[in-house]
DNA sequence: GCAGATTACCTCAGTGCTAAGGTACTTGGC
DNA sequence: GCCAAGTACCTTAGCACTGAGGTAATCTGC
């Protein structure tokens, strides 16, 4: 039984039979699976009128404990976008009273995103919920599996520069 | 040593130790992963002035052999997007000759879509140091492990009916 | 204590996508 | 044959992001 990405490699083997196209067999399925699961998370946080993006500044927020505050730099480093994405971001935020920015006293270039009250109740609202959909996702694979994934993945993370400062 | 997903996870268990995050392991390196693994893809396709969905409509319609012809409709199916961007990214090919559109003989709604001779060209020139780029993304991992790999993630993709019609 | 380099954040034009909707053609039941 | 439903593709408004660049504040070596 071939999926979409063996009828690829399949297809590439016969025009191109010089070409080792094996690592599509990962690549390709890796790219295909990040985007249905995207696609499975935005429904989750769709239900409660929030996007991908503002969800995780919100978690990012969240995670990082009393008084959920960080700066945005620390944000866009976590999020992977530049400067830009995370100013737009704040700025609809703010307007929607989800977050706060104040001026930070240690420096006087930058300021404080703080999560509001509201912000705070917004994603431990959601929060079960999204964790419960990642659960769904992975039903398919057992604990092992699960477990020598996340190694194998992080491997590739590590080798790639993905966990650097 | 802990790489940034394991940081998350162990902030949400000081956070939250209520909810079992463990599948951030898994899909939040998947995320990143993706994200990387495109960045790195996009500096080969930028050398030869090309961008991943340009790459991705020569590609798909390179392997689909001669006479390097498929239908719009079959062209968003592979890419995973919608009609309107498809329709967009031929019209951008088109201007730049890398394919032409001709009607569809058997089905007036229709139209097919062909590699020109420099699109041939391009996407030929292309292809190996395409497939060089992926072979060195994957290089941290050993033959076994990547064909584990692929079979793991094949299972996701199919239990997310991700190998539908 | 000062000039130059760096850092933090914001601004804005350009890009590529989605979602909704339009047009033109084909199919299927009668 | 005819009409309703379906299909193929295109159009367009709106959205989120990038990349280039600006301003203001801080750091660094002398």
């Amino acid at each position: 039984m071939a999926d979409h990405v063996d009828r690829v490699l399949a297809q590439w083997h016969a025009e191109r039979p010089d070409l080792d196209v094996s690592p599509m067999g990962v690549i390709g399925r890796l790219s295909r699976l990040s985007a249905l699961v995207d696609a499975e998370l935005r429904r989750t946080f769709a239900r409660h009128g929030l996007d991908r993006a503002t969800f995780d500044v919100l978690a990012t927020l969240r995670r990082s404990g009393p008084p959920y505050r960080l700066t945005p730099t620390e944000l866009m480093r976590s999020a992977m976008v530049t400067s830009g994405a995370i100013t737009q971001r704040l700025d609809k935020m703010e307007a929607r009273g989800l977050v706060e920015r104040t001026p930070n006293e240690a420096d006087g270039r930058g300021v404080r995103v703080r999560l509001t009250e509201a912000g705070g109740e917004l994603i431990d609202r959601v929060l079960p919920e999204h964790v419960e959909t990642e659960h769904r996702i992975l039903a398919a694979l057992d604990a092992d599996e699960r477990d020598e994934l996340a190694a194998t993945l992080r491997t590739l993370l590590e080798s790639l520069g993905g966990s650097a400062p």
